[in-house]
DNA sequence: CAGCAGCATCGATCCGCCTGCATATCAGCA
DNA sequence: TGCTGATATGCAGGCGGATCGATGCTGCTG
């Protein structure tokens, strides 16, 4: 799987219509479930969840190994999936990588899963 | 996988917090992570968007086997999962198996994902 | 400049799942 | 009752992914 990666973004730009109300596009039925699959896991939920409420809203992979009772190859495995997806942002510091939720990523998602009527009057199209 | 099925309602009821305040649960990050997988595909998610869409907002299989391009087993085992993961809800009339969407099944996702500050105060826990 | 600690990557294994074909069920109808 | 059509289920192939141990990389630190 590949085409994750800027998923998210490419999706919040043509504005897709998930469950609106027209058919979804095969295209962007893929791109939306790249997004999903990388929430769709007890460990990447556990760990966006960790991340969002640690201290500064930032989490080292070291801190992260421990509460998941993951190998830190796994952890630092899902963390990069989470990345990939547009969930996450990496900074590294030191010796140290330092992941954070990127702002409004998951709220997005929310919006995209939201039935229209809560959304843009879809014109155009 | 079976853990699934009435899988939405158990969350909904004991207001689990997904990306809230605190830790997610092991738990109930299995749970989310359920529903989440039964949303994570392209074929499911055409098909709950098509269902949707249809004229009373119902379909049935040999309605959706051809604009998905699958095999009707295929689309009545994706029908299978969407159904227990609670986001769809199955009338048989005669011969045809109907199915539409589940009222506030997605939007009730859409609100676990969501940050806090939009969701119900949290208050006793 | 060694030595060490934190992370990422690689290779391998194991498991789950998407898909289709074949088949079983079931309702309506002659 | 026997046949036909719409669905559901069983079975099996094949691929993707979750996980871990080993290893490579890169900044600190003494």
């Amino acid at each position: 799987m590949d085409y994750v990666g800027t998923a998210l973004a490419e999706m919040t730009m043509p504005q897709i219509s998930p469950l609106a109300g027209e058919p979804i596009e095969r295209a962007d039925a893929e791109r939306l479930a790249g997004v999903l699959k990388a929430l769709a896991d007890p460990a990447r939920l556990r760990l966006l969840s960790l991340i969002q409420s640690a201290p500064e809203g930032e989490a080292c992979v070291c801190d992260l190994t421990a509460p998941l009772g993951l190998s830190q190859p796994t952890v630092s495995h899902h963390l990069r999936i989470l990345t990939e997806a547009g969930l996450l942002e990496r900074e590294k510091r030191g010796v140290w990588a330092y992941y954070r939720l990127v702002p409004s990523a998951i709220a997005t998602i929310a919006d995209l899963l939201t039935p229209p009527r809560k959304r843009a009057t879809k014109k155009a199209r």
